[in-house]
DNA sequence: CAAAGCATGATATTTCTTTAACAAAATTAA
DNA sequence: TTAATTTTGTTAAAGAAATATCATGCTTTG
């Protein structure tokens, strides 16, 4: 009997996914694939690519847009307003700050929807946790 | 008897600077084409790329990268910090805003070089400007 | 104004990112 | 477990931006 077109649960998916949980932070495809391969050893790059416009369109991947660089991706969950990028390691994460009145201080002739920091800089290795009992 | 490597007076090189000069704004190559193209009607691509790399070299010029799209060019004395782009009609503009503190307000372990607002929406002509006697 | 050599325009090529094609492998439903 | 259908990995190919090639045209210098 034909089915009806559905999605599969398979290593290479739940991977994609897990990595991206786990990250917090915009990912590159690239990024992506060397994380999932960790899981997933000889995952391929179309698996990711495919993957990633999948989600898209369901709606459990958004897009970011960093100047220069190609896109990454984050879940949804995880977006923040503001990007900073560390141009040595290419590693970029999100953060919220608020920027009051922000809009309505650009100059004239300028009706901004979107207003977001670009950071370029050095990430410091944050403090590891301790783990409970560790 | 040789002469040492000297860049050349042509029309086409000035077209590049005087369009870059009166724009006041970052533009893409493809601008660049369109507008030189008034001036030195003809003007190939391959010769607005070819001044591009060369003014960069030389500092006459200076690249802006923008999100998601292709790299724009503005001359060194016309570049501010923050970038607006107007979605609709590719058009980017830069200008100056103080962000008191902006650094020591970013999340820990983010050290930046470098922060610029990224705003998108629509920019509304400004009005025309009166000239003396006219 | 003539020779030397840089610049131009048209086009081919490169580079990088992303997508397509397809046989084989994996998953799902019965 | 089987049969149907999706997914994967490899590899080719598409797209877009930037660079290289090269015959011809311009600038410059003497």
């Amino acid at each position: 009997m034909k089915q009806a077109n559905t999605f599969r649960e398979t290593k290479q998916r739940n991977a994609i996914h897990t990595i991206l949980d786990e990250a917090k932070r915009p990912l590159s495809p690239q990024e992506m694939l060397a994380l999932a391969d960790v899981h997933v050893p000889g995952i391929g790059i179309a698996t990711i690519y495919r993957n990633i416009k999948i989600m898209v369109e369901q709606g459990v991947l958004s897009s970011v847009d960093i100047p220069g660089e190609p896109s990454r991706f984050i879940l949804p969950q995880h977006r923040k307003t503001h990007l900073f990028l560390d141009k040595e390691s290419g590693v970029a994460m999100m953060f919220d700050l608020d920027l009051p009145g922000i809009k309505r201080r650009l100059p004239r002739g300028m009706k901004a929807q979107d207003v977001t920091l670009f950071c370029t800089g050095t990430l410091q290795a944050p403090p590891k946790k301790k783990k409970a009992k560790g």
